[in-house]
DNA sequence: AATACCCCCTGAGTGC
DNA sequence: TGCACTCAGGGGGTAT
């Protein structure tokens, strides 16, 4: 599911269910995910307090007791199912009545103080997990050569034209480059290349001042929509209308190959293209 | 250093 | 109903 917003949509989620609990008990299903588990994870994590849980980029942090970082990150499937108590499931970002039980890829089950359940579940197992001391996250081999946060105050025209400076690459790649900026998706840099009205296959280090600082007004805009989309999916869980759905959002451009361009008054037709292995869509009408 | 490609894994969808 | 094939929102590793 996972680009930054749907990221950050899980870590509201998890919030208030995790935060000030302790681990009574972690069960792994299985040794790995994509890569191993940490050595003694579950030792590790039994008996820990959760003081907070946090983001970077697509990376779920939960900042532990004894001095660790708890680094989650979904790859393309990761999702956590939330029992309550009570017995009722939810999964953020979902409506309670769409949760899809799926024990078959639930990996790894997290007990709580406050008798929450928490089950991570992968069917495509991309995503990890790992134990980092807080102290080092910033220089750990996940974070050393990550980019900017697209939320944060970093991002700018002026910072994109810094980091675009001289590149031959697609902005389609450059956008994409964690190394960057982090946390950007698939999904949204052809959203966000669409409202810039910038050609994917652009040279990176082409823009104008102008266009940079619209790219980064619109990124933030794209991102943050979602964002507030998945958030009123949150608040609007229980309604059996999904009206206000989350992947009921719907995308100007994304997998809409053949339809009309959506820009008023532009007559073209979005078009699929693939860079770097990857499906970009956008329209040559406006996308210059 | 920058870029291109392949890979990890399972399931959904399509066409025959 | 089955089979073969393509594609999928991520990112790490290696080759050029």
């Amino acid at each position: 599911m996972p680009e930054l917003p749907e990221v950050e949509t899980v870590r509201r989620g998890l919030e208030p269910a995790m935060t000030g609990a302790r681990f009574i008990e972690v069960e792994t299903r299985r040794p790995d995910l994509r890569f191993p588990l940490p050595p003694d994870f579950s030792k590790r994590l039994a008996g820990q307090a959760i003081l907070s849980m946090g983001r970077r980029a697509k990376y779920l942090l939960a900042d532990l007791s004894s001095g660790e970082v708890l680094v989650m990150h979904l790859g393309m499937t990761g999702r956590f199912l939330i029992m309550a108590p009570d017995g009722g499931v939810e999964e953020p970002g979902e409506f309670a009545n769409e949760v899809k039980e799926d024990a078959k890829h639930d990996h790894v089950v997290f007990r709580l103080s406050n008798r929450f359940t928490i089950t991570y579940n992968d069917v495509r197992r991309f995503g990890f997990m790992d134990l980092v001391p807080r102290a080092g996250l910033e220089t750990s081999r996940h974070f050393k050569a990550m980019g900017i946060e697209p939320l944060g105050n970093e991002l700018s025209g002026e910072t994109i034209t810094r980091l675009f400076a001289g590149k031959m690459a697609p902005l389609k790649a450059a956008l994409l480059d964690q190394g960057l900026i982090a946390g950007l998706g698939n999904i949204y840099v052809c959203e966000a290349l669409h409202r810039a009205s910038l050609a994917p296959e652009r040279a990176a280090g082409t823009l104008s001042d102008e266009q940079a600082e619209r790219l980064s007004g619109v990124i933030r805009e794209v991102l943050a929509e979602a964002v507030e989309a998945g958030g009123s999916t949150l608040k609007d869980y229980r309604h059996t209308d999904g009206s206000l759905g989350y992947f009921q959002h719907r995308f100007r451009v994304y997998d809409r190959e053949g339809e009309a361009c959506p820009t008023p008054d532009c007559r073209g037709t979005i078009e699929r293209l693939v860079q770097s292995g990857r499906s970009t869509y956008w329209c040559r009408h406006c996308q210059k």
